[in-house]
DNA sequence: CTGAAAGCGCTTACAG
DNA sequence: CTGAAAGCGCTTACAG
């Protein structure tokens, strides 16, 4: 790259010293109290050098970088990209650049992450969380960084975070399908102890109860490792039973969109045979032969929250933790009516 | 935060000078010839205290950030997800960081995220360029800066590029809807003079008279802001005209998803009445009820190819620009079945 | 009213 | 064989 031109070029330019040229382009000439001549001067030559701040040295110098970091799962689902997008606009109206990386649901990339981010000097985290890294997160509180939970939280360690009422909102999802009509309603989730997804099994089941239904054989969990094959045995079990389900709930976009497959091929007919509803939104929903009822995030208002609260955090140190719960929707579609 | 632990703190604590520290720390012993065990007593000091680099203080001594720019249209499109992941991890592979901006296939804010990435003192660009910001790419071989360009480029400007050949790709795909026996196809595509898109164009109008059809009235064409009101009318008018259309190939797969809505909504049948094409994959693609043939880009060779090259502009300046071409996949499925 | 000087945390050429 | 010193490009408290 071509040498960029600093303050001193200006300077040596002017005939002035360094400071004084920091002090006029920074906006800060009541303090040097610079001549408004000398000042339009540095300006103009600053102006025709195309000078460009250098953002590290200002860094350097100030401790803070006006970079967040942002941990997602992965940023090619587009679930996590809506996450980052979001993100991304919400941090550049407040002057912040942000770096993404995809931690893959595991702890080591998660892990190897944060350190990358913190050395890089960011101001601080937004983190979606992988199972089993709840001694990262201790940590990052630990050394003080500002940090925020989305999507998911311990529920053991006291952080900031925002997320939805993921126990509420499958509670209201499957109650929805009793009231449509069904009785044998199957649910597909993630196998993980991860307290988000334990809270949609959580609503799933007790929606049941709630409606004296049992629940015996219903919950069906697929490894995030191998999803595809998890979830076909699943289907086929549910659907190969004595009395086969009549309704599937899965727990996340990713879930259904693999099961969806299966169904297709299996040439199951939604909502006739099998009702269906799914966590999350996607594209692919849409184009289903029976338009999927899902429950939407809220994920604007999710990563405007992070934001906000990420850089209450980074302004003020003592802040406390604060959780902030944002509520959901069910967006019902074809694909539960009632039978 | 809490204060870091900087070179400073383990010198004291050694009782030696923070340059040894550097040395023994960055493993250029040889170079100041230390004492064995004083560099391992440095090191266990540097572990007890969980010393961590300061990356910015070494990118202002070195003047390099190992961080490279990548500038997508949108990152919570799936298509620039994963350009976006596979960049990302390519570059980790090499130990680079990446920060990633949208450009929402608008001129000004590619312009400002060049600015403000370049600011940040990144060693180097990957851009998927927007209409209209053929300046911007000339200002940065002007300024010598390293970087290249992916999916689409100029072809009035030389520079390094990493694409598909997108004539080729659409004159397959239409010679394939040819040969399954369909005389009316029609093209809905983004009305902008983006070299890949025009391509696209080129491909299917000449794939159509190098087989003896007309084109009269068959390519129609959606502004990027009026997606949904533009396809409506394009598909309404090829749809409704004398001699409707039998088969529609769309420019990109979020044209293809929105008209395919809009199919479901007509209730028209694929492949029977219609056969349907797109560019780009899409999960939602696999839902449709007759899976749709697509043209596959090759997202991870791509990011790869775009990490090489960058890195070999970067680590020398004067390397001549290198234009990479990646063979696209015809994904033949039922929605172009024969009639 | 103005500018020189120190310092952010590193790296490395250089002097001893 | 070892360490002090300069310098990357800024900002700002301080001395005059």
């Amino acid at each position: 790259m071509k040498k960029k031109v600093s303050l001193k070029d200006i300077a040596q330019e002017a005939g002035v010293s360094v400071a004084l040229v920091s002090y006029v382009l920074t906006n800060k000439e009541e303090k040097a109290r610079v001549g408004q001549e000398m000042a339009k001067k540095i300006r103009k030559i600053a102006r025709k050098l195309n000078y460009q701040p250098n953002h590290i040295a200002r860094s350097l110098k100030s401790g803070r970088s006006d970079t967040i970091g942002l941990i997602v799962a992965d940023i090619s689902n587009p679930f996590f990209g809506h996450v980052a997008r979001t993100i991304e606009d919400e941090a550049k109206k407040n002057n912040y650049t942000v770096i993404v990386g995809s931690s893959d649901e595991n702890m080591d990339k998660s892990g190897d992450l944060i350190n990358v981010l913190l050395n890089r000097q960011v101001d601080g985290l937004i983190v979606i969380p992988t199972e089993g890294s709840e001694a990262q997160i201790r940590q990052l509180q630990d050394r003080n960084v500002p940090f925020v939970l989305i999507d998911r939280f311990f529920p053991d360690i006291a952080t900031s975070s925002i997320s939805i009422d993921n126990y509420a909102a499958s509670h209201d999802a499957v109650s929805h399908l009793i009231r449509s009509g069904r009785k044998r309603i199957g649910m597909i989730a993630y196998k993980t102890n991860m307290h988000h997804i334990a809270e949609r099994r959580r609503g799933f089941s007790e929606a049941l109860t709630d409606n004296g239904l049992t629940t015996a054989g219903l919950l069906k969990l697929a490894r995030y490792s191998h999803i595809k094959e998890d979830i076909r045995t699943a289907i086929d079990q549910l659907m190969g039973a004595k009395k086969p389900a009549d309704a599937l709930f899965f727990a996340t976009n990713s879930l259904a969109i693999e099961g969806l497959r299966y169904i297709i091929e299996l040439g199951i007919k939604v909502p006739e045979q099998l009702a269906v509803v799914s966590f999350d939104e996607s594209e692919a929903f849409d184009l289903f032969h029976a338009p999927v009822t899902f429950i939407r995030q809220p994920i604007l208002e999710m990563g405007k929250a992070a934001v906000r609260v990420l850089l209450e955090h980074i302004r003020d140190g003592e802040r406390p933790a604060e959780e902030v719960c944002i509520d959901t929707e069910l967006v019902i579609r074809r694909s539960s009516a009632a039978q």
